[in-house]
RNA sequence: GGGCCGGUAGCUCAGUUAGGGAGAGCGUCCGGCUUUUAACCGGACGGUCGGGGGUUCGAAUCCCUCCCGGCCCGCCA
């Protein structure tokens, strides 16, 4: 926006000619061309008229300092202005944090070269709702069917704004105030200090007005510049959209413009809608322009502006549709550069695509029941231009990677690529860039906190972790306690998938039968575990008892399993039983209690 | 059909900036921990770097082409 260019003769293309000049993808483009190198830190080449990018860029171990140089060498005001926005839908998803959590990074990159940064979030809450959700999530992010809520009412609100909707759970503002709400929630919990914006306020407050006089007193070139990329742009189209003042739904059907007033005369008449007709009403009436809205191909361009913003990370389905236009909207209708652009890959779910609507969708605050906030965090640092799946049943993968990109920080990982990368991205995915840690957490093996979830008591778990080295000597308590947290968040993973950590500890002697052999070696193995011996020592002791009594080792294992765990496998079992509390065990092998 | 992005080991991914030895973790297999039972340790197996062609002394990396997948090319956002 503020860069050079945009004089008052917003001619063909904005400052150079190159196509591949305002392609988004900024992380793929093999650039380099240019001359002077930006040096060591500084960055920020200045003076230079055109020629632009200029610039070899040094090469960057972490994918937001690439963006961020991009963002410097505009010469950009203070504060620079990131963006993201998404129209409200029925459940905050996980996907819709690549919008947040992307700007977040650059936003922090830009931070840390000691930039000031306003990162704003449009909830474009005046978009109409276009068909009811089959899926909502209420306001404890669970997510729920409609049968949950008035359906009723959201069928008889289509066409109408998101922040004119009442909240289907009665309790916010409106619908669009219930769906930001929960965006809100989840950006909070990964301590993401993002500004939601309300689309809806920023008409009512009149930030729009400059960009609707502008396309409004200009449709002939408006249509030139649109027409193009929309079929539906001939001489009669009117690129405004006003809120009926009688039934409340977007209209498109606009019979005057009278710019001295700022009021346009509309009909409510009927909308297509994904294949759907919905009604108008048919009155007549007029509309201020803040009571209405342009369509997103304009819109969006104007929030640029109205917003000031720098940067604006995007899904790839944007990459070739809005983007393009917008850019030449920006440019030769508002008369201003449009931002930094990036495309990101679109993750997947358990393999599949995020649908709200056939229930394949995890929210923020789901997943932190099963992992660290860190952990998350990472997932999005990780290169955008990857399509990666988040695979519930593996997530022990996932934070394995974490915890190999963090031991990686510290210096522990043979491997100078990750090192490069977690050197410089580590401290913004703990949130701790002006502050790094000095020392590494300590951090179980998630399927090891897996394991030591089976089993609920607390003294329990620190027992064995120590028992197995995983706990130092000398760690203090808090450090124990925050190691241990990771128990719960396995032990709520091996639940939801119902994975082979899905063990209980029985706490009441499960229904067995046993042959006399197996009986007589049980009985001999709690008389071993009442003696007194370590976990190791009574692992040693399964063996030689099952061979004393002629009973196959893997029954024998079978019925301890059977006894512990009611099952037939589980956790390597002489360790376990070490660590429990004896008395119970002896019991147990008894068969008594 | 056209455009954009992606395709590296069974899985999850680094490596492509700047051409030079094809890598890691997990899984599998084998072995170790006096001892077949998920955690810990060691080792091995495992890849035509999607296929083909080209440039080069040398290509996962650069160029061309083809295949596969996602997205866009109506409307909406």
């Amino acid at each position: 926006m503020s860069a050079d260019g945009a004089a008052d003769e917003p001619t063909e293309s904005g400052t150079d000619d190159a196509p591949a000049a305002d392609s988004p993808h900024i992380l793929s483009e093999q650039s380099a061309l240019g001359d002077g190198p930006t040096g060591g830190g500084e960055g920020a080449s200045d003076d230079r008229e055109e020629a632009a990018d200029g610039s070899a860029e040094a090469f960057h171990a972490f994918w937001a300092d690439v963006v961020a140089d991009k963002i410097e060498a505009r010469d950009p005001e203070e504060p620079i202005v990131i963006k993201g926005g998404v129209s409200p839908s029925g459940v905050a998803h996980l996907g819709n944090f690549n919008e947040i959590m992307r700007g977040y990074f650059v936003a922090e990159v830009l931070r840390d070269r000691g930039r000031e940064v306003r990162q704003v979030f449009t909830s474009d809450d005046k978009d109409p709702l276009r068909k009811v959700p089959r899926k909502l999530a209420n306001a404890d992010g669970e997510i729920v069917g409609l049968g949950e809520v008035d359906a009723g009412a959201l069928g008889r609100n289509l066409g109408v704004p998101y922040t004119s909707i009442p909240d289907p759970f009665g309790e916010a503002e409106s619908y669009a105030a219930h769906f930001a709400g929960l965006l809100k929630a989840d950006a909070d919990r990964l301590n993401v200090p993002v500004e939601m914006l309300s689309n809806t306020d920023l008409y009512a407050d009149g930030a729009f007005d400059d960009a609707v006089r502008t396309v409004l007193g200009d449709l002939d070139r408006v249509r030139d510049v649109l027409s193009p990329y929309q079929d539906k742009v001939d001489d009669e189209y009117v690129p405004f959209n006003p809120v009926c003042e009688a039934c409340g739904k977007i209209t498109e059907t606009v019979t005057g413009i009278d710019l001295e007033t700022e009021t346009v005369d509309y009909v409510c008449t009927d909308m297509d809608a994904g294949g759907n007709t919905i009604e108008g009403c048919g009155h007549e009436g007029t509309a201020t322009f803040r009571e209405g809205k342009l369509p997103w191909r304009l819109e969006w361009p104007a929030q640029w502006g109205v917003l000031g913003v720098d940067f604006e990370p995007f899904g790839k389905d944007h990459a070739e549709g809005s983007w393009p236009s917008g850019v030449d909207v920006a440019r030769n209708v508002f008369g201003e550069e449009p931002p930094v652009p990036m495309v990101y890959e679109w993750f997947t779910l358990n393999g599949e695509a995020f649908s709200s609507s056939e229930g394949n969708v995890v929210t923020v605050q789901e997943l932190l029941e099963l992992l660290e906030p860190a952990v998350l965090r990472y997932f999005f640092a990780l290169h955008p231009k990857k399509a990666r799946d988040l695979d519930i049943e593996r997530l022990d993968q996932l934070v394995d990677r974490f915890d190999r990109f963090e031991r990686a920080y510290f210096g522990e990982v043979d491997d100078p690529d990750l090192t490069a990368f977690a050197e410089r991205a580590y401290p913004f995915v703990v949130g701790r860039a002006d502050d790094p840690p000095t020392e590494k957490p300590i951090r179980l093996p998630y399927t090891f906190a897996a394991v030591l979830g089976m089993v609920d008591d607390p003294d329990f778990r620190e027992r064995l972790a120590r028992d197995e080295g995983h706990i130092p000597e000398d760690a203090s308590p808090e450090a124990v306690d925050a190691a241990l947290a990771r128990v719960d968040q396995a032990r709520n993973w091996a639940e939801r998938t119902e994975n082979e950590y899905d063990y209980r500890l029985q706490t009441d002697l499960p229904a067995v039968e046993f042959d006399d052999e197996v009986a007589a070696a049980l009985d001999d193995l709690a008389e071993f575990v009442a003696a007194g011996h370590d976990g190791e020592a009574i692992q040693g002791a399964m063996y030689e008892t099952a061979r004393d009594h002629d009973v196959e080792v893997s029954e024998f294992f079978a019925a301890g399993y059977r006894l512990f765990f009611d099952d037939t496998q589980g956790p390597r079992l002489g360790e376990f039983l070490g660590e429990l509390e004896r008395d119970y065990v002896v019991d147990r092998l008894r068969r008594e209690a």
